[in-house]
DNA sequence: CGTTCGCTTGAACTAATTCAAGATAAGTGG
DNA sequence: CCACTTATCTTGAATTAGTTCAAGCGAACG
């Protein structure tokens, strides 16, 4: 079992949610709720409530039932399978703004996946019943999670091609590019990614293995594209690791 | 390029659709529409039309404006992508009922992969504004599609794990279940798939080479699983192959 | 200060790919 | 009906990318 994208200081953005209302106003501020009419977020902010997950724990665990629909305001969260061997991988990170279980809208569905906080996490909540009422109240919050979840559809699409067809080195430096773009710090010596990023985690993102992740970073490190630590990688030159994610041999 | 899963002759299922009108019955009968209220199927079959599409030629194609949503009627459909490098791979196959398309609802929306029929097919089709009003004025429909892309998600979610951490012997013994389930027809030493199913397809199905695919094919004859010809697949032991498929090492 | 945990690296190994050659079967046109 | 052509499939041999195992290093942590 990995878990470097764990437990780990939570930054001053993490609030603690004292108040139990939800206004309109911070719906607003949502990305799945922008732009919606005054009634629409009203509805949604009456049904909504706050939920607070401490770094390590989890929101819900695969296969449970999937009575919880979540818009995350603060901390990360892993999103992650286990295999029936027990082996792990992990589908993606969470960070604010994503929305995970709208599934939850669909009677009888249990969760595809663990949703872990790696960090203190913060969480807009509404539950089944709730979630059922506002999707068919309100067409366009239905039209804005078919459009989410196809958008991230088309995403899964493209990695699992990426896995299809291309060597791990190239998937390790999508990867890692997607982690600098989420979670990217700027530092003296480029992007460095804000959360502990173990081999471990590399190796679970891009279907491989431990060594071989470090292998490549070693690598990596010797020409200068990254610089590494103890669960820690910051890019220092993305263009040549862009290179490595995307180019052609021929072409 | 690969391509047998294409150009055999249409099965006496495929009616010419000489009638436009697209009657309400009809779509009560598709698993999309079954069980709405009479209002929304009249709503939907107004704002329907058909297509027929000869086998080898192409609903849509990668990159194109997303402006279709069809409910394939009659004949199978392979949706697949290319990769940058042009080597190809097989993302499923539809068959009858089955809704392709459904971004299309998604303001400027291209679609994400191919689509060509492997044998001449009949689908309803709707435009983009046919769609977008259905979708706003029918909130069940929105529903509806929700819940189908939601699990489409989740089953390419458990496809991307199997090709992350699995074997490529078990991944063709997978995608095989899966075709003898979709396109199986009993015949005396089994079940065949009732499609043209070449070593390349499979390849393509489970993101390995055509000549893996020939060997472990020659290794399940040789053990009596399956009887295999030129594009043809006869699952005679479905038991065992369900065991390559399944089993845990230990456990 | 010792233990733990994450990382590195070499060496052996293996699953799968790639290349090459040929076999089999299916059309095609004379 | 037969030769010719083409496409699919098979199989061996060489190669390789990546895994697995094992040993040891070094930083963090109690």
């Amino acid at each position: 079992m990995s878990s470097a994208l764990l437990w780990y200081d939570a930054p001053a953005t993490v609030v603690p949610a004292n108040e139990v209302a939800v206004s309109a106003a911070l719906l607003g501020q949502c990305r799945y709720f922008a732009g919606l009419s005054a009634a629409t977020l009203a509805d949604a902010a009456a049904m909504a409530q706050r939920r607070c997950v401490p770094g390590g724990e989890f929101f819900f665990h695969q296969g449970a039932p999937a009575n919880h629909f979540y818009v995350l305001i603060a901390g990360h969260a892993r999103l992650s399978q286990l295999t029936p061997e027990g082996r792990q991988i992990i589908l993606g990170l969470a960070v604010p703004h994503h929305e995970i279980g709208i599934i939850a809208a669909i009677e009888g569905a249990v969760y595809p996946l663990d949703l872990q906080a790696v960090q203190d996490c913060e969480a807009l909540v509404w539950d089944r019943a709730a979630l059922s009422t506002l999707l068919e109240a309100h067409p366009l919050l239905a039209l804005r999670a078919l459009r989410m979840v196809s958008g991230r559809f088309v995403e899964l699409q493209d990695r699992y091609r990426e896995l299809a067809t291309e060597r791990v080195e190239r998937r390790i430096a999508r990867a890692l590019l997607r982690l600098v773009a989420q979670l990217g710090r700027p530092v003296q010596t480029g992007v460095t990614v804000a959360a502990p990023l173990a081999r471990q985690d590399l190796a679970e993102l891009t279907g491989t293995t431990l060594y071989t992740v470090s292998r490549i970073l070693s690598a990596w490190e010797a020409q200068g594209i990254i610089e590494s630590g103890r669960e820690r990688v910051t890019l220092c030159d993305a263009v040549q690791l862009a290179r490595i994610a995307e180019e052609v041999p021929e072409g």
